[in-house]
DNA sequence: GAGTGGTCTAGACCACCTA
DNA sequence: AGGTGGTCTAGACCACTCC
C-alpha cells in the first residue's frame, strides 16, 4: 500500500490538516479538550491508531509525541498512552519568608505539602565548604576563587515526588562555627533562624525567575521525562542592612510549581 | 546491513549508553557543551551524521530531536540544524508599575526594549466589552455571564518577535466611559493612568506565575516551535481601598522572559 | 505471555532555503 | 538546482508492565 500520493501540503495552512499524524493529534486533542476523553483514561495504543487510520505505526507515535510535547498525554513505556493528570502545584507566596509563618512550626514548603495531604521531606545532597559560582559570588561580594561559601544542596519531596532542587549559598564568614555545616539544622526557625542569631534577619529579599529545559542532571534528580521544563529561581536575602548575606537558587519541576507574588507599589 | 544484534540495554543504565540516537546526541552535546562547537554555528547534516555512525537518517534526527528539546541545538527546515543562541530575555520588575517609570515617559515594557536596542510595538488584537472567564468575573467580582468587562487583547512585539500574548480585563463599571474601548489609549500615563483618574491608583498588585506548554493558539501568535513553555502570569491590580480593579494575563514565552520580584518582609 | 511503548532500519517523496 | 529538514511506510527487535 502506497499512500504518498496523499501526501500534504506541509506547513502551507491551505485547505486544512493533511499530515496523517497531526490529524490523528487533532483527533484526539478534540476527544480531550471536549471532555470525551477524561483524565487519567487510557487512549488507543500506537498499533490501534495506526490500523484505525491505516497508517504506520510511527505516524501513530508521532501524534502521541505532539500530545505529550503539548502537555495533553502521558505516556507510559510497558502501559499505554494516559490523557494528562495535571498535578496539583506547589504554591510559593512571596509571603513565605514572613514572620507569622514560624509560629506554626512548620516550614512553608512543608505547610503547602499538608494543604496537599503529602507527606514533605527535605533530603540532604550534600553540604560543604566550597567555590561558589560566579554568579553567586558577584552577588554575595565574596571571592570565586576560594572557597568562600558554605555550600548546601537538597532535593524537596512532596510525598513521592521530588520537586525542588535547592542549592542554598551562604558567605563562609557567616556561616562559621554555626553548625551549619551539620546535616541537622537545630535553629527552631531553620537556617534563617540560625542567620538571624548571627545578625543577620531578613529585611527584603529579590527573586530572578526564569524557565528553561531541565539539564540531564536535574531530569534524574527530578525524574523528568525530557521536554519538562524548569522554574530558576535565584533568590537573595538581604539584611536591614541592605547587605546580601545568603543566596539560594531553587530549580523546581515547572509543572508542579506555582508562585505567587504580592508586591506594594512605591 | 544489520545492527540489531548491537541493540541497546534500553534504559537500564549498566555500562553506558548503547542507544545510536543517544550516542550521536551526547558526542554532540559534549562538543557544545565544551564550546568545541558555538552558539549559532551549524552542525552536520543528518544525512551526513547517518552515515559518519552508520547509522540510518531518523537516528540522526532523533538526536537532534533530543537535543532541541533541551534546549541545545534549533533545527530549521531547508537550512540545517544549529547550535541554539539564547535570546536576550526581556526582563520584567516587580517595580515596573512605580511612579518613577512614568516620568520616562516610556512604558516597562518599551524600556526593556530600548535597553536591547530593539523596537517595541504594541499590537492591538481585539478590545471589547464582553464575557470574563470564571477566573477573572471571581477575582474582579464582576458577573461572568454577562458582558460585564472591557477586553483587550494586545500582543507585545520585540523587534520582529511577539513575546507576550496580553489580556487585561477592566470592570465594565470602571471602564465604561473612558475611552479606553477606542484603540488608541490617549492618556500620557496609559491605561493605568486613565483608571487612576477614575479613582483607582495602583497600592499594591499579585502576580501568580505558572509555566506550561503553550497552546496552539499561543504558538501561533508567538510564532513558537512546538515544545517551547510559556509564563503565564496573572496579575491583579488593587486600589487604595484594596479593591481589585484590573486584571491582566501575560503570556510569555518563557525562553525569552525572566521576571524580577523585591519583596519586602514583614 | 500478551500487550504496550522505545528504538532502529532503509528507503521514499515533500517542503523549504540558499544560491 | 542542490541540500536540508519534515513526514511517512513497513517491518523488526527490545524493554517494560501487568496479569
Amino acid at each position: 500500500m502506497n499512500r504518498t500520493s496523499m501526501k500534504n501540503s506541509g506547513t502551507s495552512e491551505t485547505g486544512g490538516t493533511r499530515l496523517p499524524s497531526r490529524r490523528i493529534a487533532d483527533d484526539l486533542r478534540a476527544a480531550i479538550e471536549s471532555g470525551e476523553l477524561t483524565a487519567g483514561q487510557k487512549l488507543p495504543s500506537e498499533r490501534d491508531l495506526a490500523a484505525r487510520y491505516g497508517a504506520a505505526r510511527n505516524t501513530a507515535r508521532e501524534a502521541f509525541r505532539l500530545l505529550e510535547a503539548a502537555g495533553l498525554v502521558d505516556i507510559e513505556h510497558g502501559s499505554g498512552v494516559f490523557v494528562h493528570r495535571p498535578a496539583p502545584l506547589m504554591r510559593l507566596g512571596s509571603d513565605r519568608y514572613s514572620r507569622q509563618f514560624r509560629d506554626s512550626g512548620l516550614s512553608p514548603f512543608l505547610l503547602e505539602c499538608a494543604k496537599q495531604g503529602k507527606a514533605g521531606r527535605f533530603e540532604v545532597l550534600s553540604i560543604s565548604r566550597g567555590r561558589p559560582p560566579e554568579r553567586v559570588a558577584g552577588t554575595l561580594a565574596i571571592p570565586a576563587d576560594q572557597e568562600s561559601a558554605l555550600i548546601r544542596e537538597n532535593i524537596f519531596w512532596a510525598g513521592n515526588d521530588p520537586v525542588h532542587r535547592v542549592t542554598t549559598y551562604i558567605p563562609w564568614h557567616i556561616a562559621e562555627g554555626t553548625g551549619l555545616l551539620e546535616e541537622e539544622v537545630l535553629h527552631p526557625y531553620g537556617i534563617h533562624g540560625v542567620l538571624e542569631d548571627r545578625g543577620h534577619a531578613m529585611a527584603t529579599y529579590m527573586e530572578s525567575v526564569t524557565a528553561r529545559p531541565a539539564s540531564p542532571d536535574e531530569e534524574r534528580h527530578l525524574r523528568l521525562r525530557p521536554g519538562i521544563w524548569v522554574l530558576d529561581v535565584w533568590h537573595t536575602s538581604f539584611d536591614q542592612g541592605g547587605r546580601p548575606y545568603e543566596l539560594t537558587r531553587f530549580v523546581m519541576r515547572a509543572d508542579m510549581t506555582g508562585l505567587d507574588f504580592t508586591i506594594t507599589v512605591s
